[in-house]
DNA sequence: TACACGTGGCT
DNA sequence: TAGCCAAGTGT
């Protein structure tokens, strides 16, 4: 008995309506909502991801803006750097794909802040590619219904690949539904912390609750630090820029870490390096134009 | 492979 | 409450 066709039933009678899962949603918001959604909760994609596929239908449109345009509309999601991939990717579509996002894998992949993952996603889901698309709450699904683990482990293994492309089904269709709804079990029963067993399509067969749900017995999972962390800096800066209208002086990112100048020298050099932002002379800063 | 990279909600 | 965690990518 597969965990397949249990799950594709509790897809069609659970399954959330988002935008980018229409049929009218381009293949261009597809992308767009992908690279969003990377370690971020749909919650917080949903009103930005509306704003920019207003205001950017098509990749021509991002690519003729300044990639500070996109920085700002970023808003507070985090990790700024995917608005300024996203633009660089925007404008490698125009430039090599005739402004319409390829379809393959191996095109996608290429491209600025498209890695296996989103590479996998975009084809199946705006282009109806059969793709193994594995995200973390693939691998948690089927570490715990396959594997009878907890957890996966920290980083993708080869078997887990193995694992998720046997469970692909061959009809491009039906893998398309699979993929999405699989993660979709993922993230809304089959959770990290309180998975919802009671609710699960699959805990009848599911390895992990057969074995009594044994609790995570893998390698310590680090946490990542904040409190102090130049991340926290950075992030403090980019909230400062987002939020002037004109070039900001040295003095005015001072807050974002007024006890340590190194520091905020380092991140600011960081950031600089990064292209998130750019000196305009006179010791003046302001996201890239 | 391991680490850096934002942000905010939830338990 | 202090971690934990969220549809990863690039180096």
């Amino acid at each position: 008995m597969s965990i397949v066709d249990p799950v594709l039933q509790w897809y069609a009678e659970n399954r959330r309506d988002l935008p980018w899962r229409d049929e009218s949603c381009s293949a261009w918001g597809v992308l767009v909502s992908e690279v969003m959604l990377q370690q971020t909760p749909v919650a917080r994609v949903l009103p930005v991801w509306r704003e920019w596929v207003d205001r950017w239908p098509t990749p021509a449109s991002l690519a003729l803006a300044p990639a500070g345009d996109a920085v700002r509309a970023w808003g507070r999601l985090g990790y700024p750097r995917r608005a300024l991939r996203l633009h660089q990717c925007a404008a490698a579509i125009v430039e090599h794909h005739g402004g319409e996002v390829p379809a393959t894998e191996a095109e996608l992949v290429g491209l600025p802040g498209v890695g296996a993952y989103t590479a996998a996603a975009v084809a199946c889901f705006a282009h109806g590619e059969r793709t193994v698309v594995v995200d973390t709450n693939v691998r948690r699904v089927e570490a715990r219904a396959v594997a009878g683990l907890a957890l996966p482990a920290p980083s993708l293994s080869r078997a887990e690949t193995e694992l998720a492309a046997s469970l692909v089904p061959e009809d491009p269709a039906v893998a398309r539904v699979w993929n999405v709804a699989v993660m979709e079990l993922g993230a809304l029963v089959c959770t990290a912390r309180t998975p919802r067993c009671g609710s699960c399509p699959i805990a009848g067969h599911c390895a992990w609750v057969l074995a009594g749900s044994p609790a995570y017995d893998g390698p310590p999972r680090k946490t990542q630090s904040w409190e102090g962390t130049d991340r926290q800096v950075r992030g403090a800066m980019m909230a400062i820029l987002r939020a002037a209208a004109d070039p900001v002086r040295l003095a005015d990112l001072t807050p974002a870490c007024p006890d340590d100048e190194l520091r905020r020298m380092r991140c600011l050099d960081g950031l600089v390096a990064d292209g998130l932002v750019e000196p305009v002379g006179r010791g003046r800063y302001q996201l890239p134009g």
